[in-house]
DNA sequence: AGATCTATTTTTGTTAACCATATTAGTTAG
DNA sequence: CTAACTAATATGGTTAACAAAAATAGATCT
């Protein structure tokens, strides 16, 4: 998800481009997802094979196999003979999602204490400052941005490979309902206050604090975006 | 994993079977699982798909798409150009899935001590009998699945349906490390020891302890798991 | 009108044939 | 023996076709 070489963004596929060297379905696969998580494609909403096929420029076969890929990740529902949707958890599997993602988030902090460079650190808090500059100006999406790249980083420093990927597969599936877990002012002012005690803990490489500190914040987070979500 | 409608076992398809409701690829996917995990395919080994798709009397197409989706699943890899392989992770990617399952299972066993009644106690604790038989008997084959069992259904104790998804992907990657976790004798026994302190602090719904066995638990684990595996 | 049954159309699941390209094996030349 | 070249093979992808299931529209009945 750092490197995003994404390629050509599904309209701009012309006839003569020479394909790339990643195979299409791989390609497919990261055009949907940026589909789904850019809101193009709704929670619920049915994705047609043909239509999709027709708007991708590529075939049924490679288009099928990215389904079943992102099937597989969790953000495509398929039904046998019924075809795909865009995954739409419920309010209770958003919930339970948190609960995973804040283990994996303390388990990553708890591992980043005891390798964590202090220049990594020093990175992270520069986009911590970033983060909070945003804060003041109201930006909401640039805020969420650099936050997720906080926690991101985080997990990344815990030099556990298998960790990175399992944390990044299951927040893909809440995106969305993480993006509206800060909308009101005073959760806004909480989570960056909860940063702040996250830093200080890394800086101090005190595991145990992170951890727990992390717990609380995920799960402040998610009470939060149940508000959120229970409320509309 | 609990409701073993495997349907029919690769070899056995005939012609005139009314091929189930179930799509093949699905089903393709299912056989394939079976076939990595009791052995047939050893890790690293390639799989050519025409041969499979003989084997298995399918065609390319449900065959590649199931690929996509154990590759997905973490339990293939798949190369552009160069086909597709038992994924055979490498001595420090499972020492980085032990880590995640343990906290998992630590989530889990917190969880589960809040919600868990009486009788899935019990039931939990007729398995730890049996398994303790098994152990006495040196019945490693049997010792060994009713211990996953254990696991798992401390897992979905937890009511926590994405947790224990997640819990059985990565199970699933490392299955063979697990079981040769415990093939001394003295990490046997301490492997029993430490699954009846497990049961004693579910059954007095110490989550904090709990979660701390099970972590400590599978710490051990791994760490057999690592000393079988550079011993060969 | 509203509900139910039926026929038509659409979509999905699957197979098969085909081609381009990348990889691998095999062979020959140096 | 190694290196370069060639042939055989396997993969990635497209298209056509078809059965079966589902969605839709239409007709019928109450």
């Amino acid at each position: 998800m750092s490197d995003d070489a994404h390629g050509s963004p599904a309209a701009l596929r012309e006839a003569g481009t020479p394909r790339s060297r990643r195979p299409l379905h791989a390609e497919a696969a990261g055009w949907l997802r940026d589909m789904i998580i850019e809101g193009e494609l709704l929670p619920g909403e049915r994705i047609p094979e043909q239509a999709l096929c027709d708007r991708l420029g590529i075939s049924r076969t490679p288009l099928r196999e990215a389904l079943k890929m992102l099937a597989a990740e969790g953000l495509v529902l398929l039904q046998p003979n019924r075809g795909a949707t865009v995954a739409n958890p419920s309010a209770e599997e958003v919930d339970q999602t948190f609960h995973v993602i804040g283990a994996m988030e303390a388990l990553a902090g708890e591992l980043a204490c005891h390798r964590v460079s202090a220049s990594d650190v020093a990175e992270i808090r520069v986009l911590h400052y970033q983060m909070v500059l945003h804060r003041t100006r109201q930006e909401l999406p640039e805020y969420f941005k650099l936050n997720q790249q906080i926690h991101e980083r985080i997990v990344e420093a815990s030099g556990n490979t298998v960790l990175v990927e399992t944390y990044r597969r299951l927040v893909g599936r809440i995106r969305r309902h993480r993006y509206i877990a800060n909308l009101t002012t005073q959760r806004w002012d909480q989570a960056i206050r909860e940063h702040e005690e996250m830093l200080e803990a890394l800086e101090a490489r005190d595991g145990a604090r992170l951890a727990a500190t992390l717990r609380r914040h995920l799960d402040n987070k998610r009470t939060a975006a149940r508000a959120a979500t229970t409320a509309d």
